[in-house]
DNA sequence: GAGTTTGAAACT
DNA sequence: CAGTTTCAAACTC
């Protein structure tokens, strides 16, 4: 516990919460070498994605018992490896203990792209060797805060070209108090900073710059002058869209923005010096006179396309161009709206659905429309299994006469007795999620009855059915005519033994050609919408738009598209209570009324337009 | 490579 | 939480 040099490089305010750190530190300031070819590292926090996503790895993904974790992997790794030119890092994961360059615990990103090399610097991008791990500079952190990227990368410095580094093995007790000071300050400092960043998809479309929408910035950018088309913008570094989370001025980096596109256009999209030459003019007339300046549309461009699915490629009206069709879109998409104002701050007039990426199909398809889908295919396979039962046993009952149709009956009886006394056990053994209240249901299913429960039921079908039972009965849903509970009852007690393959048969057959039907609906209701939303990109016929603003589709439209699925999906088979008002808001069954749900806003904010 | 600019982090 | 300072990377020359 001596003092290290290192506390002098403090000034004096700021040394309060370091003594305590340095009081642990080993002494030796390492000024240490670079040794390698100055390799640079990956934006700092910004990689942490790979390590679990939902940066489950970084140091600071425990939070506070991150700090505890980060320990025992320290001792691991200094166990596995002696201390290298190779960089460690540190986080808590199957891959943190791996002696490696970064590089190999990075994902494969694309050496060219923007997001493969952060921080590069210009020599880098011109011996296009693959990155190694970049040094860092730091003078007077001692590398133990989050200014240092090493640190805050996580991993220890290594051939770094820092003064009075502590971020090493060496200073182990200094760096962990560092570490335990910044998660203070703020547990998720080590935090990817990056969120939901589908790595295929970027590594296949970063080029272009069209893909890190998905992703964003947890905390957004502040940036004021550069546009966010430098790297001084951790968003632009990290090759991602700027968000409602971003606070930043005159931004730039936001889809379909023409400075941007002009950064990513074609093969310059490698071209540093072409790309920084973009971003200067895109700079230039943005803070200049050209009237991009302090541009509100700019934001909230961004959430339309990509709502709207598309990318740079859809018209993308620049500025006041674009102002109408942002009005009209801003009645469908609240989030989206484009309420003047500063750029700044404009997180909060933008929704906060601006960046999520939503498949056209998202509206159509609510959780609770697929409970009922499975619903109704369970149905359709109960009904289809009673009506081949009966039928079989209608001819049965007449080649055998009166003796076998007797010892039929005795089976049923035999059956039914089994189902007083053992359906529940079964039930549960199906239905696994089974909630004791909802039991009931099996003799209360007065539609398909009794009948129903004794037929039997495919494989397959029972599979659905008992998956279907756990997510009812895990929603909650009760239902005295819980079909699915009632199947899983009989499917345990298949009266006849090899007869059934041709009942297996025909009730696959007819679940999946009313799941096929179902699904063809689904893709023609999920072309309408592509239409209507096309058409309201080009600001199209209001006759339609309005009628998107409230429901996603004409009534019309969505009259025509419930006779046809009624007629997709057997009434009769249907119980009408529940499943038929459930399925229908996806794929069937109308009743009188064609929008049974509410419209609500999702957690976007959005009006999910319902069938 | 020195100096400047920039924006995140740290601090008040 | 806003304003200021510190810091190091990015950038310019």
């Amino acid at each position: 516990m001596e003092n290290s040099e290192g506390g002098d490089f403090f000034p004096p305010n700021k040394a309060q919460s370091e003594v305590a750190v340095s009081a642990d530190a080993a002494t030796t300031v390492q000024p240490q070498v670079a040794v390698d070819i100055p390799a640079k590292k990956l934006a700092r926090q910004l990689d942490f994605t790979v390590f679990g996503g939902s940066g489950g790895q970084s140091p600071g993904t425990a939070m506070p018992e991150q700090t505890k974790q980060i320990q025992p992997l320290v001792k691991s790794i200094q166990l596995q490896r002696p201390q290298t030119q190779q960089h460690m890092v540190l986080m808590p994961t199957k891959q943190t203990a791996v002696p490696t360059t970064h590089p190999s615990i990075r994902p494969p990103l694309k050496p060219d792209s923007p997001r493969a090399r952060p921080r590069q610097s210009a020599s880098e991008v011109k011996d296009g060797t693959p990155k190694k791990q970049k040094q860092c500079n730091c003078k007077h952190s001692r590398c133990l805060k989050l200014y240092c990227e090493c640190f805050a990368s996580g991993i220890y410095c290594d051939g770094c070209n820092c003064n009075n580094c502590h971020n090493n093995v060496e200073n182990e007790p200094a760096r962990r108090e560092a570490v335990e000071a910044t998660l203070e300050r703020n547990p998720h400092a080590f935090r990817p900073k990056i969120a939901s960043s589908p790595h295929g998809a970027r590594d296949n479309k970063e080029e272009i710059g069209d893909v890190l929408v998905l992703a964003k910035h947890n905390k957004g950018c502040h940036c004021k002058k550069s546009g966010c088309l430098k790297k001084y913008c951790e968003c632009f570094q990290a090759n991602i869209l700027c968000s409602e989370n971003c606070k930043c001025m005159d931004c730039k980096n936001f889809e379909g923005s023409e400075e941007r596109q002009a950064l990513f256009h074609g093969d310059h999209a490698n071209n540093m010096a072409y790309l920084q030459q973009a971003a200067n003019a895109a700079i230039t007339g943005a803070i200049g006179s050209s009237g991009y300046g302090l541009s509100p549309v700019n934001k909230k461009r961004k959430g339309q396309e990509l709502f709207f699915g598309s990318s740079v490629k859809e018209p993308v009206h620049r500025h006041g161009q674009s102002q109408q069709g942002n009005h009209i879109k801003a009645s469908v998409l609240p989030s989206l709206s484009s309420v003047p104002g500063p750029c700044v701050g404009n997180a909060a007039t933008v929704g906060p659905s601006k960046f999520t990426y939503r498949s056209l199909l998202a509206d159509l398809i609510q959780p609770q429309d697929l409970k009922e889908l499975c619903s109704v295919l369970v149905l359709h396979s109960g009904e289809a299994a009673k009506m081949l039962a009966d039928e079989k046993d209608a001819s049965i009952k007449q080649a055998e006469g009166q003796r076998e149709a007797s010892l039929a009956s005795s089976t049923q009886e035999r059956v039914q007795n089994q189902k007083d006394s053992g359906t529940e056990k079964d039930m549960l053994d199906c239905c696994s999620s089974g909630d004791q209240g909802e039991k009931i249901s099996v003799e209360e299913s007065s539609l398909d009855g009794a009948d129903v429960s004794k037929r039997p039921m495919s494989p397959g079908t029972l599979a659905l059915m008992c998956d279907e039972s756990h997510t009812m009965f895990s929603a909650a849903v009760a239902s005295p005519n819980d079909l699915a509970t009632l199947n899983c009852n009989t499917s345990s007690q298949l009266p006849h033994g090899q007869g059934m393959t041709e009942t297996y048969a025909e009730q696959e057959r007819i679940v999946l050609m009313k799941f096929r039907d179902c699904l063809n609906r689904l893709v023609d209701l999920g072309q309408l919408k592509e239409r209507k939303c096309s058409s309201m990109i080009r600001g199209a016929d209001p006759v339609d738009q309005k009628d998107m603003i409230g429901n996603g589709f004409t009534t019309t439209e969505m009259r025509n598209q419930h006779d046809s699925l009624n007629n997709g999906v057997a009434k009769s088979a249907l119980p009408q209570p529940r499943t038929t008002q459930l399925f229908s808001a996806v794929v069937t069954t109308a009743n009188n009324n064609p929008f049974p749900k509410v419209h609500r806003p999702d957690e976007n904010g959005d009006v999910k337009p319902k069938i």
